[in-house]
DNA sequence: TATTGTTATACTCTATAACTATA
DNA sequence: TATAGTTATAGAGTATAACAATA
């Protein structure tokens, strides 16, 4: 008897194969997911403080300092004086990661609708509303058990 | 006009909260999600050298060494020596982290029955075979992209 | 007094390369 | 000569705590 792979599994691996292509997609690049994850949230939020960067990427301020040095230092973003707050610095992406960012996110839409692809079109509506109703049980789950962080 | 999340977001999303999740689970003891790893693949194969657990991690044989030290000392793993070969040894589970294991095994499947259960009855079975079908593709992609490792 | 960012320190995960003991 | 595991070294990501400048 034949021991099938429970969803859960499944959707393990996945995830585990997201994080393999991302480190292989960026090997030999000065980026990285932590980098990265920092980019995407530039690009949806717009320039900000290093303190809001910690709040959306799920870190410590400390961290941030370190991953905006080295984006800093590739060329990705750039500090620049908040105007009204001098303990402040914003940090914003440069035009190269504006157009860097917006490829991936063009990139992001081509897998999205590969995988949508795998996916027989009469289950499409449903894998979406299932995978939806998953990722909502699961952040409650998350709520519940770590705290309204 | 509101934006609705793509499905592949969705798949990111739920790969993050497995990971804070586990994070979470796991602090204050002496785990991790890169050990548990490893006692995972314990329990899928048995007794095994390093470098078998290396391939079934996906690690380099260096970081066995340095978890399987952790986990030695935290009493959840045993070396002994290899039966035919002197150049190689064993790791194992104790009896202690057999029955742990055993234990998360459970909890899994209480996930999985969970989170199967966020979805509406009608929709479980085009999940579970969208779902696996997606796993596929992308495994698929990282095989062709990444050269067959 | 509280907040922003940095310096100081430390731990985990990861890797490659050189070395030892065995095969 | 090739393989199993370790020592040596290095770098990224993460954290807390103490400190400076500013609010």
């Amino acid at each position: 008897m034949i021991m099938e792979p429970l969803l859960l599994d499944r959707l393990l691996q996945i995830g585990d194969l997201f994080q393999k292509d991302m480190s292989r997609a960026f090997e030999g690049t000065p980026l990285s997911t932590a980098r990265v994850h920092l980019l995407w949230a530039l690009q949806d939020a717009g320039p900000s403080t290093q303190q809001t960067l910690a709040r959306l990427c799920g870190v410590s301020p400390r961290n941030i300092t370190g991953l905006v040095d080295a984006l800093e230092a590739s060329g990705h973003v750039r500090r620049t004086p908040h105007p009204t707050d001098r303990r402040a610095v914003l940090v914003e992406l440069t035009e190269t990661s504006t157009a860097y960012m917006a490829q991936m996110r063009r990139d992001h839409a081509d897998l999205d609708a590969e995988l949508l692809g795998a996916v027989s079109p009469e289950d499409r509506e449903a894998v979406r509303r299932g995978v939806a109703a998953i990722a909502d049980r699961l952040s409650a789950l998350a709520a519940a058990e770590g705290g309204p962080s």
